[in-house]
DNA sequence: TAAGCGTGGCG
DNA sequence: TCGCCAAGCTT
């Protein structure tokens, strides 16, 4: 290996023995490798995830279900439930079935391979990669959006995202340790947080400024370039609560798509004009609110009327639940929004 | 390859 | 207020 690619782990490695972050599924440097299981619970809920988001989180799920025997026996309403507000709910889906597949497929312990993760529903190239690497010490490259940053700077990648990620991948590669890949990729995470920042990085904190291209032409903060973002459309929608006594409706959502799998209160279809009362749950006195609810997605934004009906009793689909429990419920951030759009008028 | 898929924080 | 961004995966 050239001087130049090792000085680069040793220097990274050097500065994450004394600067590393403690985290709850993170082994410290000198310690031994932490459980698999947490390594993997910790990893699906990272992606795309702040840690400060998933703390709270990886607590409650590792003190309700400590390791895969518990998670694969889990209740499918509960886990989806316990996921609430972390969103991209697709993930809760995928790690009950990888758990139910460690179960019956690998005798209830994690594969230790890269190919045998990769297999394993929502384990992508990531998290295969980091997995082998944080949880079993294999030479694996992991290449994540902060070792994305943090490469394409030391190198000075010109070439534009998502085409570049095989320039960064190789170089990624080229500084890789035969040992301690896991924590090289963690302390490129902990430098991407705070020191490698996407807008203003702080070279002058950074342990690798003597060795990194993009520093020396005196913009690191452009790269990686990245390809213009396409902006979403704005979207259309009615949410419907219906009460009963002290309770109100709630459904079920369709198993894939968006919000899949997840508890919801009643919705008409989301579209580029407003649907009114379109595939309302019931045929009553639908009560139009003036409030909106407006909500973010990945790709589009929805603004939803609100729609409220109270009092008789309604033959509909679906599960009537305590208003005073709501919280209870496992419900969207969307949803959560237009229950207390509903507390606040009454 | 590109699109679909949540949410909260930050400048 | 708004756009950007985050320990990406699936189809």
């Amino acid at each position: 290996m050239p001087a130049k690619r090792s000085s680069i782990a040793d220097r990274l490695l050097a500065w994450y023995d004394v600067q590393a972050r403690a985290l709850p599924w993170r082994a410290l440097p000198g310690t031994p490798a932490p459980d698999p299981y947490r390594v993997w619970l910790s990893e699906i809920m990272l992606q795309q995830t702040t840690v400060a988001t998933v703390r709270p989180k990886f607590a409650a799920f590792t003190e309700r279900w400590p390791d895969f025997a518990a998670f694969a026996a889990a209740d499918d309403a509960e886990v989806m439930a316990a996921w609430a507000g972390l969103g991209y709910y697709a993930r809760a889906r995928n790690l009950i079935a990888c758990a139910r597949a460690v179960v019956a497929d690998h005798g209830g312990r994690l594969p230790d391979t890269e190919a045998e993760l990769r297999a394993l529903p929502g384990i992508g190239d990531y998290t295969a990669a980091a997995i082998a690497a944080i949880a079993f010490g294999r030479r694996a490259v992991a290449v994540d959006a902060n070792v994305e940053r943090v490469v394409a700077r030391l190198f000075a990648i010109r070439e534009s995202l998502p085409a570049a990620r095989g320039a960064i991948r190789q170089a990624a590669g080229s500084i890789t340790p035969d040992a301690r890949a896991g924590d090289l990729w963690q302390a490129m995470m902990d430098l991407g947080q705070a020191i490698c920042t996407p807008r203003a990085p702080k070279c002058l904190l950074c342990p690798l400024a003597q060795d990194c291209d993009g520093r020396a032409t005196g913009a690191p903060e452009t790269f990686p370039v990245k390809a213009p973002k396409r902006v979403g459309p704005q979207r259309y929608g009615t949410i419907f609560w219906l009460e009963r006594g002290r309770e109100v409706l709630l459904v079920r959502r369709a198993p894939k798509g968006l919000l899949g799998g997840m508890r919801a209160l009643p919705t008409g279809p989301w579209e580029a004009a407003p649907p009114g009362l379109a595939a309302a749950p019931a045929d009553t006195d639908w009560e139009l609110r003036n409030a909106t609810i407006s909500h973010v997605f990945t790709h589009f934004r929805l603004i939803c009327a609100l729609a409220v009906a109270r009092g008789g009793a309604h033959e509909t689909a679906g599960e009537w639940w305590p208003i005073d429990r709501l919280d209870e419920a496992g419900l969207p951030t969307l949803f959560l929004k237009a229950a207390r759009a509903v507390r606040r008028e009454g």
